[in-house]
DNA sequence: GTTGATGCAAACGATTTGCAACTGC
DNA sequence: GCAGTTGCAAATCGTTTGCATCAAC
């Protein structure tokens, strides 16, 4: 169970998805997805983008968006609420929560076993079907607090 | 302890902040912090400019969202999380949390008392300081449920 | 070969900004 | 009266779309 395995079994369940849903599995859509996997800060579309054109010259930013709008309806990514304009994705796998900064915005993953453990209401299946449960935290980091001190 | 007097105590709240804060109360902010207020539907900006319209034929958007953003930062309001291009707003108050729905972009307030009175994880004062923590349900709802099945 | 995917360029829409006029304190 | 706020118009920026070409199956 190292992380390259770990990396290809993720890469192999990717192209079961994309086969099942019947979609192509293009030299761009494994880049994209490779790179979203390897990622952990959470990237806007662009960053990607950036990421991904050393390797893909000829890779265009529109395919970025549309892949990535592909990969969020499969549920392989997931699209991160920020306090910013752009959008910032995530690999959907590993169950963690957020920590939001008001002041700077920065994206902080934490885990809470606790919670993930914890069953949720029952009134909520009178809302629908449940896929994940996440916990975003509002507050200000660290670094805010003692420049907001100091001023 | 009537709707009314609840209101009005909010407004209190609001005048009180915003002169801690240095800002003036305009007759635009307390309109559209009353109109925050009054609604429960997680309005947009402009969704909430028309609404004002009606009774500040003078309001401007931009107004709107520069005013929106400040009461953003004083806590007064908060940005809440979509899957739409557009940012939705609340007014600050009442302990809830989200269901948002991946097919049709529904937002669905609910309740959780046991969550709110559950106890964050201490590693989470290494980050920062905790404003409120909120659940995100990410699923999708009874009406997509069914015309899902039905197509 | 067919169908869906990509790259390009242009369009779009939400939000922001500079600036002059105005208003609360 | 002054500093902060508003309204207007123009700019900005992230994202989407139409379409011809191209690649996966």
């Amino acid at each position: 169970m190292t992380a390259l395995n770990d990396d290809q079994l993720q890469l192999q369940r990717f192209e079961q998805i994309c086969k099942d849903a019947g979609l192509k599995v293009t030299h761009q859509r494994l880049e994209i997805y490779r790179e979203v996997l390897a990622a952990h800060d959470h990237p806007s579309a662009e960053a990607l983008y950036k990421r991904l054109k050393k390797r893909l010259p000829s890779l265009s930013l529109d395919t970025v968006y549309r892949t990535l709008g592909t990969f969020d309806q499969l549920n392989l990514v997931h699209r991160v609420e920020t306090l910013e304009s752009q959008a910032r994705y995530e690999a959907f796998n590993s169950r963690h929560h957020h920590f939001l900064c008001k002041g700077c915005g920065k994206l902080v993953d934490f885990t809470w076993q606790y919670f993930d453990a914890v069953q949720l209401p029952e009134h909520l299946s009178n809302i629908g079907t449940v896929d994940q449960a996440n916990v975003v935290v509002h507050g200000t980091c660290a670094a805010c607090v003692s420049s907001a001190r100091s001023r």
